[in-house]
DNA sequence: TTGTAGGCGTTATCAT
DNA sequence: ATGATAACGCCTACAA
């Protein structure tokens, strides 16, 4: 690991001009000066050391992210937004998954902290009542005063920028849209017990479902994994179906799709299903579902933490468009009964 | 941003000593002063700089992981692995994508170096005919002259050490299943062009059909994405079908589903096709596959790059082993027209 | 234009 | 048991 010192010896100049030519600074340097310490650089390879630069300069060219799991294509596509736009400009991406477990979280912005990272994004959701905010809003102070951008990505009450799309008006949406198929009686499959994301956009189904006059009690205790809605399809369809499950994101209405089928349901002839986020898996099932700006997320997310301050950069909260993408895992509602058999018919025609 | 300076001011003890009950030294403090310290940390919430340290001790608590991309599933199970065991033991992970760009991975390689990094994890194949594996090689030399651990977690011509899956007995493994099925008329779907993984995929097809007398040659260009597997479907189905197509990973199997039956083709019912990996979405949509150690993958180089050099570790190359999972996108060859109607049927009531 | 030297926060060596 | 103090590698006034 060559340093400034091997250079500077090399080159036979001081470590002040070697350190001026290898690192860009205004300051003058004679050309002969400059091509020796260059020359010198190159013989050994040189590579200056992050951390010493950090040191002095109290900051490192890291951007932490935080997601809950990184496997989950949701946050997946964030993760790689963010990294698109920090990666091109020289940063790294220091990404923890916090199983959406506030004190992980407080424990990974501490780390990062202590690595007096350039910015932090939040890319979890928060819950309703958490024991914790308050200790992760001082983390968070001080983190900010350390230097560090701070930015959330979803509802979290805490006191700082966020960029977001909405929830509410996502699933208010997809609802809609089911509702404008013909369908009256609609489930909804809730997300993970008190987690804002879950909150709003079973508030949107709520929305939707009374501005149509119809009743938006039918619920089902969900998540937001693939399994729960396998399990909880299984739970539908050993009762009165419904005409429409809307999911409260992608990888539960797939589970619902599939475990229904396992079931004998047909989707969409019997039962139509839609969810919300539009990961890949749901393009790769077909599913009805709102796009969610994910990448976009990451992106504008990135952008903000890598601005210069006078940049006149948006400040305060940022909210991103979705957009309604129907598909095949939802149809028009038909009278019962006749209707049962030639629906089958057509389905199999569409393959 | 508390420093040893401002504590041992405030518990008025020399910078020394404070350090040494702040980082577990096992040089002995008496218990009054140690008191002193602590309550001193506390009061200003003290978080020991990782820079400073990093700068003395040479070496970070962080582990790079350089992936593909985040967003491909193989990676995400990959990184999620690596995360699980480095973050239980206080590491960090560096995450970036270096997009099967060698030319990226060097330059990830040199910024991991210059932070210190306590080791790499490569998870991406090589190339072939990788003109810059050289230049690879030597930065990987320096990094590991530097003290970092390297590992990759596939074929790469790289002097370090591997742990892997057998990629060709997995693609002879799933050929030799759907063979089994009574298929003769099999297509391969090859992967990215010179990457060794579609290579050894391609050579297990290879073999399995040989090994049956069977003709290896029915082979179509494809890629790593779902697109891919799409586009080749469309391709396909407007020629003479095959009985059954074997893809390079899940998410061609899964285009290639999903295009064929959007053509009207009917799968398993007239065609038959598996993919390899088993990553989430092949779960999703019931694909036969073979399952790959991908969590394991990252476990066990996470477990090599942290491990103690005394620790008596596995050194040399480590291969893990895979698992076929037939799901319900293969199905037994029947006589063709008049088993058409019936095998409908049955795909009907399996349902 | 070039060089000297102080300092960033820790750890570790060497006295005391 | 405690405390100075010299690195670690780099940047940056400040001096020359």
């Amino acid at each position: 690991m060559a340093s400034l010192a091997d250079i500077s010896a090399r080159a036979g100049v001081s470590i002040a001009t070697a350190s001026r030519v290898l690192n860009g600074s205004s300051h003058p340097v004679s050309a002969a000066m400059r091509q020796r310490v260059l020359d010198a650089a190159a013989e050994v390879d040189y590579a200056p050391s992050f951390v010493a630069r950090a040191l002095v300069k109290g900051r490192t060219p890291i951007v932490g992210v935080i997601v809950g799991d990184i496997v989950d294509p949701y946050f997946a596509e964030i993760a790689r937004g963010v990294e698109d736009v920090v990666g091109r400009k020289g940063y790294l991406t220091m990404l923890s998954s916090a199983h959406r477990s506030t004190e992980l979280e407080i424990g990974h912005l501490r780390a990062l902290r202590a690595y007096q990272a350039t910015g932090v994004i939040f890319a979890s959701s928060g819950f309703l009542h958490d024991t914790r905010r308050e200790e992760l809003q001082r983390s968070l102070d001080e983190t900010r005063e350390a230097g560090a951008k701070v930015v959330a990505l979803a509802h979290r009450e805490l006191d700082c920028p966020t960029v977001t799309f909405d929830n509410r008006a996502a699933a208010y949406d997809v609802t809609d849209y089911v509702i404008s198929l013909g369908h009256r009686r609609i489930a909804f499959v809730d997300g993970p017990e008190g987690l804002y994301t879950s909150l709003e956009r079973r508030d949107g189904f709520e929305a939707a479902m009374r501005a149509a006059d119809l009743d938006p009690t039918l619920r089902f205790e969900g998540g937001f994994e693939y399994e729960a809605g396998y399990e909880t399809a299984r739970r539908i369809a050993a009762g009165r179906l419904p005409e429409a499950i809307v999911a409260v994101n992608d990888d539960v209405g797939i589970g619902l799709l599939m475990g229904l089928r396992d079931a004998g349901v047909d989707v969409p002839g019997t039962v139509s299903v839609a969810g919300i986020d539009d990961t890949r898996p749901a393009r790769y099932v077909g599913l009805t579902t709102v796009s969610a700006p994910l990448h976009e997320l990451g992106i504008t997310a990135a952008g903000l933490v890598l601005a210069d301050d006078e940049d006149g950069a948006p400040t305060g909260d940022i909210v991103l468009p979705h957009r309604l993408t129907p598909r095949s895992t939802t149809a028009r509602r038909r009278a019962r009964a006749a209707g049962q058999r030639r629906r089958a018919a057509r389905a199999r025609a569409r393959r």
